[in-house]
Formats: structure tokens, sequence, C-alpha cells
DNA sequence: ATTTCTCTACGAAAATTTTCGTAGATTGAT
DNA sequence: ATCAATCTACGAAAATTTTCGTAGAGAAAT
């Protein structure tokens, strides 16, 4: 069973799927570093703060661990589509009541796409209308 | 200043969006109903949960009341577009690490849109390559 | 007019999530 | 061999959100 996320373990996550797996220590410098260039610069997490989390997220079976030496190396076990795709359609549900549409509308309306991404938007509608 | 709407309180906003002000009985009546029907069945909430969160929501200027006799007459004042725009932005940021073009493909791909659906968004990607 | 019902107010318990302090073990440097 | 640095484990405080019990006031019914 895929169990969603909290907001504090989804940001861990973010960090392992991007960098690879890794040690607590460089998710939490990363996540650090993160956090202070964001635009909402968001107070540092301690070291034992993620220690912590990553320890439950094992319990969970978010992610697997490998001794190296006297440390662990922690990996994503849940992957990003899969768990974007079970936040998305909580999300839709709640904020939304269901209409993916107006969901889609809304983040088109505005936030601005490059001209890029709207043509990959395009061509993703035109292989759906394909496929019905 | 607008704040993010807290999950309990979005789902009174949503009744308050769609029936139009509204007694606190008749929200939670509507908000029980609702928790039953819907696909995961929620647990009910007790009126006083709900009368207490809406309170809550008048302290934070989310709501506002108006006596009618020895009730009161809750409105919502933060508007539906609004609100859904600034759940979206943290959403996005959250999840998709900011890429709403990743967020729509998802929600595209993943969840079906009917011919219609897909029609408007197809005209509001040309209206905003339009705008460009 | 007494009982019953329905409303508001409000404090505080319960549940969830996040944070961190402390202890103990191991490595590396002085 | 001692001291400092770094790691894990873990309990529990802190913060946030949700839930509800209780009290009191007014309206409606018997």
């Amino acid at each position: 069973m895929m169990t969603k996320p909290t907001d504090s373990e989804l940001e861990i996550l973010h960090i392992l799927w991007e960098q690879g797996p890794g040690t607590v220590r460089a998710v939490n410098d990363l996540l650090n570093e993160r956090r202070r260039s964001g635009q909402k610069a968001r107070e540092a997490a301690g070291y034992t703060t993620t220690l912590k989390l990553m320890q439950i997220m094992l319990e969970k079976g978010m992610v697997s661990r490998e001794e190296d030496g006297r440390t662990h190396i922690y990996s994503a076990v849940v992957q990003e589509g899969d768990t974007q795709e079970l936040l998305l359609q909580d999300f839709v549900d709640q904020a939304f009541r269901g209409s993916t549409a107006r969901l889609v509308m809304q983040a088109l309306g505005n936030h601005e796409a490059s001209a890029e991404e709207l043509d990959e938007i395009k061509a993703l509608i035109a292989r759906i209308e394909q496929g019905k």
C-alpha cells in the first residue's frame, strides 16, 4: 500500500529523487541549501530533525537504506511520478472538487508557461484525443 | 493579507461557495452528507466541531456572519478562484518543484478529461499564445 | 412554567506533524 | 590514550490542526 507523504517527507523525497541515494548529512545539507535560496526562505532544519524524519520514512517503507561503514545511505523507494499522481489526485479532489479541467485551466491561466511547454501540452492533448 | 485555509476550512468554504450563505447547521449537514456519499466515506463531523471551525474562520477573516434572530448566517469572504490560485501555487511548488507544465501533463495524463474539457483547454492555450 | 430543543461560546483533549535534546558508539586527530 | 567530531537511536517537547464536552441563553412544545 502506498501512503501519502507529509510535507516534510516530500521535501526529502525530492532531494533523493534528484540527487539519488545519499546520507542523512547530505540530504540535510541540500535541504537547508534549498530552504535558504527559496523565495520564502524557511528556517534551517537541524540534523537530528532530518534524521528522525528519514527514520520514520524508513518505517513507512518510503525509503530504504544500506549500511556503509558506520553511516547509512538512503534511497527513495516510492517513485516520483507515482507519488505526484497520488498527491495530485488528493489535491484536485480537495481544492477543485474533482475537476481536473478546472485545475488545468487555473494552472495555465495564472502561471506563465513557456511556448515549448504549451506545445508539449498541445501535443499531449492531441495524443489523448487520438487515443479515444 | 490572504492566508491559506486548512483542509477542514477548505471543506467548509466549498460548501459556502456552492450553496451561498448559510447557518452552521446547514453547513454541517451538507458537509456530512458529502462525506457520507464521497468515495472514501469519512466520518461525520459533530455540530460543535463545525461551529468551532467556522468561528476560527471568522477570526481569520475568511468568512463573515450576520445575525438572524438567535442564529448566524455565514458567508465566504475569500473567493473561490483566489483561494484556488493560492493553493495551487503552493501545491505546484511543493509537489512539482514549481513546474506548472509537469503538473498539467500529469493531470491530463492520468485523469480522463472529456472532449469538451479538452476543447476548452485548447482554446485557452490558443488565447494564451495569442496574448504573447 | 417546566421541560425539551437548538443555538453560541469556549476551553481543552486528541490527533498529527515537526523539531530537537540527550545518550551512546565509532572514527580521526592531537 | 584522550579529546573532538560525527554518526545513529529514541523519547519526548512543541506546534499545528481537529474534535468535542460542557455551560448558558433563548425559543418552542407539552
